[in-house]
DNA sequence: CCAAAAGTGTTAAGCATACACCCATGC
DNA sequence: GCATGGGTGTATGCTTAACACTTTTGG
């Protein structure tokens, strides 16, 4: 092993953790795994790895995902770097954590994984090891951070989707309600779905209309401040 | 040199930089610095430091501020990590970056430091070696951010100031001009000023009285959202 | 026909914006 | 007494928030 040009002394050791969320249409859920490796073999973890010495952080953090489920080009956003000395105990690790937002209904965990991982509602998450805890928590934070100035969560959901469900899953996010009547105006007000003639009757009879984002208004547009912005921190994760 | 128990075989080194935000009472500044050593000897960086094994990424900042300036306690927070493979020529780096503020009436380069490094304006901000480029942008940009939720840049201001003061300060992160009817009403109305009978006559001779931030409000106020919110991203850095 | 969810409009309040003049002082 | 920057108030439009009933349809 070739030490550093730089400085020969350093030895610490780099990974890549993930914190994955997803919608079921119902409840906005993070998905966990039972570690496989000792120290703390068993216990509920994010999913992650040691970074190759020729893949760059965000591929690491894709490969990841990718070996994972088979997916591709998901949402993925760099959360932050967790450096503490004795965060592992075996030996000095600094973790780069990314966060990812999936869509459940597109997402088959392979068959090796499937049962060494599970989603969790957010008010049953588990312990988790190190601090992978506080990751999630400041995933969380992140997440509705980005959600009052992003149309976010569009990556949360399939591609046809309805009002109530968009609703749930902001609601979701904020752990709280909206009304429906000033929801649905400020979000047809940006301009940036497109309503279909189908419906979803799968929740009820009525039906309600699918609708679809705009291909184009995904990467540009940025909702004003102030919206989704009646709540905020309602739950202190 | 011991190898990691997890990977053998990783070889990545890991660094911290800071990117440092001062104020002047007039201009927001970057303070940059003279690369001592090859490659890039003698092209302008950020300053930085490869970390020591028993040394926490924040610890690390704190100290490269340190040593310094001799400032401790300044604000500093986590911007990013750069992780791409070939971002620096020799050998694998990876970067945490850090951002700070700081009063430049306080700071006080050490001799040792103060020929190498200079406080440029934004607008003549030179090429800087590897990505740091792309840091200062991403910096900038979060500095802004960061300013709209909360009452920041009081880090970037003397303990006793000027509304005018404070609001060339905002003005100047945002390269915008503000009606100061409007700066100060909402500024005031946030109740995180308290107000002094003393007048700063160094910039007009009327003078105008200082202001001082009241200690608990610091941590604890964020500001609505919306506040200084006209002004988004005037300028594309 | 009824239960259950989808869909729809109006009003009131608060906030952001635009805008122009007087004040205090040193020289 | 005048030039310079500090300080102040009001009117308008927009955005958000609160609020309740009708529609559709499967069973």
């Amino acid at each position: 092993m070739i030490s550093s040009r730089y400085n020969p002394n350093q030895r610490v050791t780099v990974a890549v953790d993930c914190v994955i969320f997803g919608f079921d249409s119902e409840k906005l859920k993070l998905l966990l795994f039972k570690r496989k490796i000792d120290p703390f073999k068993g216990s509920w973890s994010l999913i992650g790895e040691l970074i190759d010495n020729d893949v760059s952080l965000e591929d690491s953090a894709n490969q990841i995902l990718y070996k994972l489920s088979g997916l591709d080009n998901v949402y993925l956003r760099q959360l932050k770097t967790y450096g503490a000395v004795e965060r592992d105990p075996l030996e000095r690790v600094i973790s780069v954590v990314y966060y990812s937002l999936i869509r459940i209904d597109e997402f088959n965990l392979k068959s090796t994984e499937s049962h060494d991982a599970h989603w969790f509602d957010f008010e049953e998450i588990p312990e988790l090891i190190l601090d992978h805890g506080q990751m999630v928590k400041d995933a969380i934070r992140r997440l509705r951070l980005r959600a009052r100035n992003r149309p976010i969560g569009f990556e949360l959901l399939p591609e046809f989707f309805t009002l109530p469900q968009l609703q749930t899953l902001y609601e979701s996010i904020y752990n709280t309600e909206f009304d429906s009547r000033n929801f649905r105006k400020k979000i047809l007000s940006l301009g940036i779905l497109n309503k279909t003639e189908k419906k979803d009757k799968s929740s009820s009879r009525k039906g309600a209309f699918l609708y679809q984002f705009k291909e184009k208004s995904l990467d540009n547009s940025s909702m004003n401040n102030g919206d989704f912005d009646k709540i905020r921190e309602v739950i202190q994760f």
